[in-house]
DNA sequence: AACTCGGGGCA
DNA sequence: TGCCCAGAGTT
């Protein structure tokens, strides 16, 4: 496990910038975009939003929506049926339950309906700056293709990675290895020849 | 632990 | 045409 360090420091380099790609302007807003953005690809989502947002752009807005209101808008998204019913229900209790407020703990996020563990890291990381690593289909995969973690569930990859990475890089380190799985380490075709990571890759085929 | 939801992109 | 995708809820 001492190869965290260097690959920290390699991913540091390559991706500076690297923040999430989903269309966001409130925590609000980062939360349903997080919400219908599973097993579906980012830049659909990003179409989605950028109608939904512009037409209600705050938690009370959007629960004026009706159910079949926001199948209309989030339809191409994929599991829309189950995604409406729970923006609906996440709406109505963010409002009652949650003073209209998106909640800064992971026991209340998981309270809202459609928000998992790995949805309600991803808002405490990206929202609101909260150490806290979403092990998501691409943190998953790369960091056991790299060897840091070999681990079946992404609750144990998670656990690994918040032992070897240092609490202070643990959103940066979510930024990294997710942008990382979706540009280079992708699930199909990784671009081996073009990573930053292939010398000490112990999966790469160059 | 296995199953289901689901339209769209890509091979 | 078949497979896969920023997962979560149910059984």
């Amino acid at each position: 496990m001492t190869r965290f360090p260097e690959i920290l420091q390699i991913l540091a380099a390559t991706y500076p910038t690297a923040q999430t790609a989903l269309n966001h302007d409130s925590p609000f807003q980062l939360l349903i975009a997080t919400i219908l953005s599973a097993q579906c690809t980012d830049e659909r989502i990003n179409i989605i939003t950028r109608k939904l947002f512009s037409a209600c752009p705050t938690v009370l807005e959007m629960d004026q929506l009706s159910i079949s209101d926001l199948e209309d808008y989030i339809r191409s998204a994929g599991l829309w049926q189950t995604k409406a019913k729970n923006i609906k229900a996440t709406c109505h209790k963010l409002i009652y339950t949650f003073e209209g407020s998106v909640p800064k703990t992971r026991e209340e996020l998981m309270l809202l309906p459609g928000v998992g563990r790995k949805t309600a890291n991803v808002i405490l990381a990206n929202a609101f700056g909260i150490p806290a690593i979403a092990v998501d289909t691409h943190v998953h995969r790369v960091s056991n293709r790299l060897g840091l973690a070999t681990a079946k569930k992404p609750e144990q990859t998670e656990i690994i990675l918040m032992q070897h990475i240092p609490e202070q890089l643990w959103a940066k380190a979510h930024h990294w290895l997710i942008y990382h799985g979706r540009k280079i380490c992708k699930a199909r075709r990784p671009l081996c020849n073009n990573c930053p990571l292939n010398k000490l890759c112990p999966s790469a085929t160059l």
